[in-house]
DNA sequence: GTCTATAAATGGATAGAC
DNA sequence: GTCTATCCATTTATAGAC
């Protein structure tokens, strides 16, 4: 493995588990066993660190993003696709866990960053467009809107929430929690069906985290 | 105007305006024409300011939290509630746009913190569960506790997620699309009046914000 | 490519005069 | 209470040898 990605995966893995604020380029070198000096001559620094890792990221959810189109027409898919979605945020969860704070020490990330809620708000506009054309729910587009905001807001903040809990989930548990989170706040928009499905859903919740 | 009080004064400005992390000791002392060695003899420094900030925004709080004990039993009442909470969020921005940053930086106030939320939690539940009582939500426990999460999400990271998007709102606008958001939860659960509350709800958000 | 050594920049903090 | 001057710590960043 080349210096350059013994870089980028180490310096994820240490943002992902200690937060990147307290790593210092510094930090990360001698995680690696290398010298300041010689990560300074593969990256400018921790920003190009990080806009490398982000790069990453983008990329994947733009695939992510781009690959629902028109293959959500059952309340299962939204489910599996929910999962596919938060793992890959998980994967990055550093960035997810101090927005604020990276958005505006870079700012050309922030761009970038409205340019994957866009879509990803998009994404949920169809998806819940695509339920309601096929009858597997009833939503005007007011309230697909608002419930848009507040699945927005989840997918959002799901990680930046969890670090505000004394009794922390890990990973796997996490995103479980969080996609029933989202999940439940379609069966009342759902008919006759939304009982049993809700029920299902808490179900499911419960047998996945026994 | 003792100096004491303009230091406090000054900074909740400047935090809520210009970002706390963005403020050091200097540039406080220079918005009020003092000495960094001045403000040090008031304050061991940023820290001690922000200590005593968080003081008034948790007694503001627990009197805003313990005052709706009982007395939520209408839709509209906890409307009202609503506004007076997210009021006083508002006035300590600073401290929501960052939660991350600061509860790391200050394990003490982390502690505090989430004794704050979970009051917070414990003033939903009972409003839920009186709105329950008095028929106005029809709302099983286990649901019931997955919308107070869904509150949660949205009442902790409403100024975070405001601070992501291109087109900020101003305070007010931002606390009524954000009251709508969490009031549009509840029609689901309220029956036949669900879908003129619903109505309602929309009609008066136009109007406010118009 | 990688090292060591060191500079430069920032922000937090204190000492001592007035 | 308030000021000036200064120090200290941390972290980023570079120069030059190997």
């Amino acid at each position: 493995m080349k210096t350059r990605d013994r870089i980028l995966h180490v310096s994820l893995l240490l943002f992902n588990e200690e937060g990147e604020s307290h790593q210092t380029a510094v930090d990360i070198s001698n995680a690696l066993d290398i010298s300041p000096g010689n990560l300074y001559y593969h990256f400018k620094g921790k920003d190009a660190i990080i806009r490398t890792l982000f790069d990453r990221h983008d990329a994947e959810m733009k695939i992510i993003l781009n690959g629902a189109r028109g293959r959500l027409a059952q309340i299962e898919d939204s489910w599996i696709y929910l999962y596919i979605l938060l793992e890959e945020i998980y994967d990055f969860r550093f960035f997810y866990r101090d927005l604020g704070l990276l958005l505006d020490r870079y700012p050309d990330l922030a761009v970038r960053f409205r340019g994957i809620t866009g879509q990803m708000r998009h994404a949920l506009v169809d998806m819940f467009d695509e339920l309601t054309a096929g009858s597997v729910l009833r939503l005007d587009p007011r309230l697909r809107d608002v419930l848009t905001d507040q699945v927005m807001t989840t997918l959002t903040f799901w990680l930046a929430e969890d670090r505000l809990n004394t009794d922390r989930h890990d990973g796997p548990s996490l995103i479980h929690k969080t996609v029933l989170q989202v999940m439940c706040l379609l069966p009342p928009y759902m008919g006759e069906e939304g009982v049993d499905a809700l029920a299902g859903l808490f179900e499911h919740y419960d047998r996945v985290t026994a």
